[in-house]
DNA sequence: ATGATGATATTTTTT
DNA sequence: ATATCATCAT
């Protein structure tokens, strides 16, 4: 076997990583050191070289994207096509393996995922039903209560209140909500891994027919996994799998939606004897960049600890600017990209990046002023649009009539003299009676208790439904996505309605309809074409946005851009309190999580980095100060290039000791208290601080001061007693 | 059933 | 500033 094409190309760590005994191993990959090349040289040397059967792979991603990039590679590297392999995310295998035993996982043949949103409106259709006091309970807590428990792996019935009243209120709200989801046999993206680990936890045969199977379990982005998925891996790879994880601890930024980097030192427990290797040698960015990422993330104390490095050279040093307002660094940018692309590079080869979504605006302001074309990433999907979820939500019912997501979206839609009352006591009668909505229509429509008019449009209703069921049968999967959204009046009332969005809203109608057409379903899956389609539209929620096929720059948050790389990269609004955030400053973990996701934004940059941060920055509605955000005061000096240092309100702080001229520019506004912005004040208890913000006026006004020590704190100024420095 | 009004909250996102 | 959402009036 010539083992050349694998190994080729791949340094000391990465080889031995490929070509590692089979046993456990735990790959901790920095940015840039060729985490994914990795994962799958070590799959086709496995099959290759160790003479493994491919059914006898299993790799896990996160994403749709990653998953199919694997397979990809894997397929040039085997030169030959995967797609009997099992490759794919954690949603994705969990729903195969579901609807290969839904029985013994408890769950109808034919049943169907709700993503979040529908998951939200059920939860409030939920409350609704319940009575329960709107002002007291909100339905995003109440979902994110059920789906951190659901990745906890916990059910309602593990769950104990403790005595706390809104705990058992919550718990209740859990157990309400999988009723619903039973009944209507809908399954949520938690639910999918819970089932599934559940159906191996409780059927030795199912279980033993996988461990036997797959004996090399491959990892993707390790340090994201959440309880249940870990102990999804864990199970699977009983006593004779092999894992194979590849993570980065100092990338986990997901910790608020359950993922949890414990599970990179858990494993290692788990899996005694397990290997770790380090792949600290980088292959994207220069020296200085490496340099400022390696300075900033050791401010972290919880890390296993890694730095990375580069056989290239040190590169350009990284640009500080120092904004004076939001569009000051905005137009600092554009001044930035025209230059980039005068010099022949390719616009898509910037990227700005931001924290939140919001920042996006002012930048897109002055790209659009400055005719640079540009490409906003993130935003609803093409499977996510209302006008898609309505035309799917009709399919589901031809599919499936139980499913009162579904029914209570269309019942009205277009409107067909079925108003709430009706509805009310659609509710009522299906609560009451514990049966689908449309069951509860099925009986109400013969029922005199309800007005004729009502009583014939619910009939009318279910005879559009059964009667688009029953005409679909026989066509195409194309041919049924057209007939239900002409027949349903769903087409004909985006065509009317006169709104800006109602074109997009009937061309995306008739998207739909080709997406349908060019999709091919699972042929190994044993599902009708609509049910595979519909399962398709749930857990691949398509692009983000439609691809312009111009030369764009690149707009997205830190977050989206994880695992992307760019020769030119702007960190945009890095300022404390939008950079760490302010809802994270507080609070250590959140703080440590906030500084892994700048070690991300800085190392996504190739050769060119810019830091911006703006002084003054409309926020909201009102005005806000801010500092350069910590982070920049822990990229070493000597890395850093501050340019056009300028007049400006505040007295940056980083670094420590350089002083820059604090002439207040004009406009420089007067606080009730005689305290400027920026002016260092000193405090009875707080000790020293700077004052960012000030609100009110006379005895009620307040000012913000970030202290050196304690953080940063509203005070009402007449109580504070500030001694000014 | 639609539209106007006012209250409220505004990190990050995949599946 | 702005978007979303509930409530109320038409």
């Amino acid at each position: 076997m010539d083992v050349t094409p694998i190994l080729e190309g791949l340094n000391d760590a990465q080889r031995q990583a490929v070509t590692a005994p089979q046993k456990p191993l735990l790959v901790i990959a920095g940015a840039g050191s060729g985490k994914t090349r990795v994962l799958t040289h070590r799959a086709a040397w496995l099959i290759d070289v160790e003479g493994a059967s491919p059914q006898s792979l299993l790799a896990v991603t996160f994403t749709n994207k990653a998953a199919a990039e694997m397979r990809g590679r894997i397929e040039s590297l085997l030169q030959m096509p995967a797609s009997h392999l099992w490759i794919g995310t954690f949603h994705g295998l969990a729903h195969r393996l579901l609807r290969r035993h839904w029985q013994e996982a408890g769950l109808p043949q034919n049943f169907q995922i709700i993503d979040s949103d529908d998951q939200l409106r059920l939860i409030k259709r939920m409350l609704k039903n319940l009575e329960a006091d709107d002002s007291r309970w909100v339905p995003r807590e109440i979902q994110y209560f059920i789906n951190g428990q659901k990745d906890e792996g916990l059910r309602p019935q593990h769950l104990d209140d403790g005595g706390d009243l809104n705990r058992h209120q919550f718990i209740e709200f859990y157990r309400g909500y999988q009723e619903v989801c039973e009944r209507g046999g809908l399954v949520d993206f938690a639910e999918l891994l819970l089932r599934a680990h559940e159906l191996w936890r409780d059927n030795e045969q199912v279980l033993a027919h996988y461990q036997r199977r797959f004996r090399h379990i491959l990892v993707d982005e390790f340090q994201d996994t959440n309880a249940i998925q870990y102990a999804w891996l864990k199970m699977l790879a009983g006593k004779t799998g092999i894992p194979f994880v590849v993570g980065d601890d100092d990338q986990s930024i997901y910790r608020w939606r359950g993922a949890r980097v414990e599970h990179i030192t858990r494993f290692q427990k788990d899996f005694p004897g397990t290997e770790v290797i380090k792949l600290e040698q980088n292959y994207r960015s220069t020296a200085t960049i490496l340099e400022a990422a390696n300075a900033v993330i050791k401010n972290n104390n919880s890390r296993m600890g890694k730095n990375l490095w580069t056989e290239g050279a040190s590169g350009e040093a990284i640009k500080i600017y120092s904004a004076y307002n939001e569009r000051d660094e905005a137009s600092f940018i554009v001044g930035r990209l025209r230059e980039w692309s005068d010099q022949g590079n390719a616009r898509a080869d910037a990227a700005l990046l931001y924290r939140s979504n919001a920042q996006s605006r002012v930048l897109e302001e002055a790209l659009i002023n400055a005719g640079i074309p540009y490409r906003v990433y993130g935003g609803l999907r093409f499977f996510e649009r209302q006008e898609i979820k309505d035309a799917l939500a009709y399919l589901r019912l031809t599919s499936n009539r139980d499913d009162d997501s579904s029914f209570e979206r269309v019942i009205n839609k277009p409107t067909r003299g079925i108003g709430a009352r009706s509805v009310d006591s659609l509710r009522a009668y299906a609560r009451a009676n514990a049966c689908s909505m449309w069951r509860a229509t099925g009986a109400l429509a013969s029922d005199e208790a309800l007005g004729s008019r009502a009583r014939s449009a619910l009939t009318n209703f279910m005879n559009l439904i059964e009667l688009m069921a029953r005409e679909c049968k026989s066509l195409d999967l194309h041919e049924q996505v057209d007939h239900v959204i002409q027949r349903s009046g769903l087409l004909e009332h985006y065509k009317k309605d006169k709104g800006e969005k109602s074109e997009t809203r009937v061309e995306n109608l008739e998207e739909l309809v080709s997406a349908a057409r060019g999709f091919e379903g699972d042929p190994e899956e044993d599902m009708s074409p609509l049910d595979a389609f519909l399962s398709h539209a749930a857990l691949e929620a398509g692009e983000g946005q439609a691809d312009a096929w111009e030369d764009c720059v690149q707009l997205m948050t830190m977050h989206s851009a994880k695992g992307l790389e760019f020769p030119l990269v702007f960190l945009c609004g890095v300022e404390d309190g939008l950079f760490p955030h302010q809802r994270s400053i507080a609070d250590p973990n959140g703080l440590e999580e906030e500084r892994r996701l700048c070690y991300v934004g800085i190392t996504r940059a190739m050769q060119t980095l810019y830091i911006t941060h703006a002084e003054q920055r409309r926020l909201h509605g009102t005005d806000s100060f801010a500092l350069p955000s910590r982070f920049i005061g822990e990229i070493p000096r000597e890395l850093v290039e501050e340019i056009r240092p300028k007049v400006q309100v505040t007295r940056p702080n980083y670094g420590g000791g350089h002083s820059r001229a604090a002439a207040a520019p004009s406009g420089q506004r007067e606080s009730a208290g005689g305290l400027r912005l920026g002016q260092h004040v000193r405090h009875g208890k707080f000790g020293d601080g700077v004052v960012l913000n000030y609100e009110g006026q006379g005895a009620h006004a307040r000012v913000q001061v970030n202290f050196e020590s304690a953080g940063t704190k509203w005070l009402v100024l007449s109580y504070a007693n500030l001694d000014l420095m």
